[in-house]
DNA sequence: GACATAATTTGAACATATTCAAATTAATCC
DNA sequence: GGATTAATTTGAATATGTTCAAATTATGTC
């Protein structure tokens, strides 16, 4: 059970590495589907068991490479906030970000569509299992809405990085069924979709606009819950202080 | 009984009910992976090459019970529409018959979903190949709207039937996910998701609200052209009458 | 009816994800 | 260092979706 997180001693999570690195590889090149585990152990240069030892399933390599991208968007949210104060530029920026990151990706991707369709599938980014990966998401979305430009109601405000890390995954969904060259079609939704955002952020720190915010509240509160069964019904740091 | 679409002579379509059958009751007393094509073709006492012959692969069963649930459906509409004329009544009745339809088969549900979330997947509701099936859905919202109480502007009237499908679609697919006790979630989103739709949809029907329904109608089409990549541009029968 | 052709059915063979008992190697303790 | 335990690695065995060439049955033609 010492495989993940924290214990890192084991001198042979180099065999980890080097199976992922192997299993990445063949998945750009031939995808993921024509890939068989006997090809990865292969170009690994170690027996199929060992594949099995350090990723339980086919579909654990995939849930490796979430993790990666993961931390990539984390490294690039660090960069965006530095950059610019502009709420609506740091958001077209992640989200571009990650889609640029994940182009060549598409056989991946479509791995990564069907796990999280899964409810019962633990690497599925709402499960349980998940948790910290996904708090950790939406305390970047936390960041970038920190010292931005942008005015929110004070009602609104401790849902508005849940509502916007549900946009995203959205997004992405929408991304792998975009096939329109180029995935036009995803640049012109993710342009509405930051300007609605935006919009409707704004609205909620003007007067008389209670209704609009508590139907968005309860809209972003009843997704994320039946998605999610989280126990914070609050973002993650903000609940730890109350009850 | 003509099972399927074009050729009815072959008097062993009988067999390839059998083979249903026998599918859709293991599926729902193991469920769908438990289920082994061996299992299927025993209790329908034929070899497993038999099965392949009438469907091509395991999820070609799932897809027969899609286009049950959709005939279903289909009766389902007709009933409400001689009901009752009020526009809420009657997608309410829908939603809820539709979800009612599907509770006891979670597990090909399970299995819908994971084939919706494949763009490449051929038995896609937003596949090219069941852009029939997709029609007749759309063709039964558009029954619902006719002759109901529901005000709508001329601009955006052409293309609530689609919106309301799409709008199915994320209630189906947030249905899945919500593994809330009785599905009260389910019920809690449906019930916003009704009131949204009817709001908007009356709203439009005012003037001065053009940049909302513009808005609207982008998104509609945005999001449906992106999925399915159908020919038509408006809803069927407005694009057959119209030429 | 006999032949030809097409539709259906069979079951063994194949491919690949996954499991598992045994073998090997590393770590720990005396 | 040797013994003991735990971690890692192996590769054969298993389970299951899928294919396919051959066998069987139905249908049509003369």
């Amino acid at each position: 059970m010492s495989t993940r997180a924290k214990p890192i001693q084991q001198r042979s999570q180099q065999s980890r590495q080097v199976i992922f690195e192997s299993a990445l590889a063949l998945f750009r090149e031939n995808g993921y589907e024509e890939t068989t585990m006997r090809d990865i152990a292969a170009k690994a240069g170690v027996a199929v068991g060992a594949a099995y030892y350090y990723f339980r399933k086919k579909e654990d390599l995939v849930h490796e490479y979430y993790l990666m991208l993961e931390e990539g968007s984390s490294a690039e949210a660090v960069r965006l906030c530095a950059a610019t104060t502009s709420f609506k530029a740091r958001i077209r920026g992640i989200i571009s970000f990650k889609l640029h990151q994940v182009t060549p990706d598409r056989s991946l991707t479509k791995v990564l569509a069907r796990i999280a369709s899964d409810p019962d599938n633990q690497l599925s980014p709402f499960s349980r299992e998940t948790q910290h990966i996904r708090d950790k998401a939406i305390r970047m979305m936390e960041q970038l809405l920190e010292g931005s430009d942008l005015k929110c109601g004070t009602e609104l405000r401790p849902h508005a990085a849940r509502l916007i890390w549900l946009l995203f995954m959205g997004m992405i969904f929408f991304w792998i069924q975009d096939r329109s060259p180029f995935q036009k079609q995803t640049e012109k939704l993710s342009e509405i979709a930051v300007n609605l955002t935006d919009k409707v952020l704004w609205l909620s720190s003007l007067p008389l606009t209670g209704a609009i915010n508590r139907l968005t509240i309860e809209l972003t509160n009843t997704i994320f819950d039946a998605f999610t069964h989280d126990t914070s019904a609050l973002p993650p740091e903000s609940a730890d202080t109350k009850d």
